[in-house]
DNA sequence: TTACGGTCTGCACCAAGGTGCAGGGTCAAG
DNA sequence: CTTGACCCTGCACCTTGGTGCAGACCGTAA
């Protein structure tokens, strides 16, 4: 859809929340959900209340979506930016985060590759036989109760016209 | 599996649904929510109501709770569940289905392990350098947007009292 | 028989992470 | 000066995945 393009700007020009919102794959509403969140800082304003952002906004939501993808929460994300902020207390802080984070990431890596087997095994054999158990429900079934770390969430579900969900 | 056949008893020893509850780690409701929405079948009853349940239901509640922890949402792991129980149209779609979860897999396997060097390097700068964008971010944000394929759900929160979280 | 815990059903509610809409201001073009 | 796209705020609503509660029934021990 060609819509009116935006007047001519300078190159670090601030962008529009609709620009934004383009640029990172997310909606406009997403936009003001996050700033409410305190995972977007309260960006300028143009005169008339029209919020301004910066390029590094865009890296800044592409950050929070990917993370969010892979498996944290926002509540997470939040404190690790506040952390890359520089907001923090003791930076001491961002080693116990990372370093938690680490484990969750290592555990949930693990976890994925055992029912990575399990289903290679489940298509090599053309499924689950008859009568016993599923191989796959049994590989990651059979344990003892995780030790997950972290929280998950859905992905990004499909920002509108950004739907890549099969 | 070697199912070991249970010497004297007519068949194994059925389970009522707090005992299910505590061996797979979750609360009584849950296993109710489960079932309205097909993860479980429909127990077998007493002649007064109760449910009474197999201990393959125990892997299978372990199964889905590891599933959940591994990103799928219920949605899929019921979808996944109803192949192994042999309740599909096409065997060709439990590969379509299984080989879309390996890709979905691999990427978040991967994503995760950028995000692990990443942090790594943060932790081994000490912080985030306070002028420069976070090598976190960066690493993260100015990427174009995910081919992630998969939903990510929060793990279970702490079932009453099984708190292994933190 | 009563007490008490376990279980039943159904309905209400919660938290996270958005999504939509109403009602109104802004701004460039026609 | 009107039109249409865009933006503002605030509030209501949605989906997932549970949780809680009320009111009633079951089952065993005292």
């Amino acid at each position: 859809m060609p819509t009116r393009p935006a007047p001519r700007r300078p190159d670090a020009a601030p962008l529009r929340i609709s620009e934004l919102a383009r640029a990172a794959g997310v909606g406009i509403p997403t936009l003001r959900f996050y700033e409410r969140r305190k995972l977007l800082p309260p960006p300028r304003r143009t005169q008339s209340g029209y919020r301004k952002y910066t390029p590094e906004d865009v890296t800044r939501v592409r950050f929070i979506r990917r993370s969010q993808e892979l498996g944290f929460t926002l509540r997470e994300v939040a404190a690790f930016l506040a952390m890359s902020d520089g907001r923090i207390p003791s930076p001491s802080e961002v080693e116990t985060f990372a370093a938690a984070k680490l484990q969750a990431i290592d555990a949930r890596v693990k976890d994925l590759q055992r029912m990575k087997r399990a289903i290679q095994k489940l298509l090599a054999q053309g499924g689950c036989p008859p009568d016993t158990a599923c191989p796959v429900i049994a590989s990651l079934g059979a344990l003892p109760p995780a030790a997950s770390t972290s929280r998950q969430r859905p992905a990004p579900r499909g920002v509108p016209g950004t739907s890549r969900n099969g």
